[in-house]
DNA sequence: TCCATGTTTCAAGAATCGTTGAAATGGGTC
DNA sequence: GACCCATTTCAACGATTCTTGAAACATGGA
């Protein structure tokens, strides 16, 4: 049997094995500050110093776990953070791993539930 | 040189690598649902489903990141959430990360900045 | 001291991950 | 078609991580 929970923590999981590599940490961020326009995959190769099958090997992660959509135009493939995806594994950390405490809240200038 | 940025993100990287495991993201969640009190480290074990050698292995690799800590109380040892470690790495992801965009914290339920 | 309990350490092996460079693919231009 | 540019795929290799069971260590009680 596969509860909700289990896909739920699965995911979570596969997620944050996507953040856990100094590479794409940094992609992730170079693709926020690029926000909705996204950014070639060579351009992010570029930024991160990476070279083009490394930064396709962790693009390619990045955006099986759906942290990155992509999408070709023409010869270059554009890269996009999903903004929903990176404030669902927040909302995982925040509500059903840490259960709202308000510990934790207070330590990113929330308001207690 | 090594940044403060480096520092800060060479953290993240292994906070985010001690939770992209099952077993280790279960244990995070008994306690933080422990609490303060915390557990001993045989009652993590059984309630994740993992030896001791194995719930030792686990225990010690979220304790090295610290976002648990650990006490020595007669012949058990305690293991308790650091909730500031956890509410900082939340803090990362939303502020240092995602530069607070709103699309992210509308996911969590957040107002705006 | 001897024994029982709780936890950690260790070594060995399997599995997964990350890097590299070369080759293949997709798509535009001449 | 021939050619160029951007990206992905592939195979090989080294490095890291996880699991297992046995042994060691720490502590408290008889």
């Amino acid at each position: 049997m596969d509860t909700t929970q289990d896909t739920q923590e699965a995911h979570a999981v596969a997620a944050f094995h996507a953040l856990a590599n100094e590479t794409r940490l940094r992609m992730l961020r170079c693709l926020v500050a690029a926000g909705r326009e996204g950014m070639a995959a060579g351009d992010v190769a570029r930024a991160v110093g990476a070279s083009p099958s490394r930064a396709s090997f962790h693009l390619a992660a990045l955006a099986e776990t759906g942290l990155v959509l992509s999408e070709r135009a023409a010869r270059q493939v554009t890269y996009r953070v999903d903004f929903a995806a990176i404030g669902g594994l927040v909302a995982y950390l925040l509500h059903d791993c840490c259960g709202n405490a308000p510990e934790v809240r207070r330590c990113c200038g929330l308001p207690a539930c």
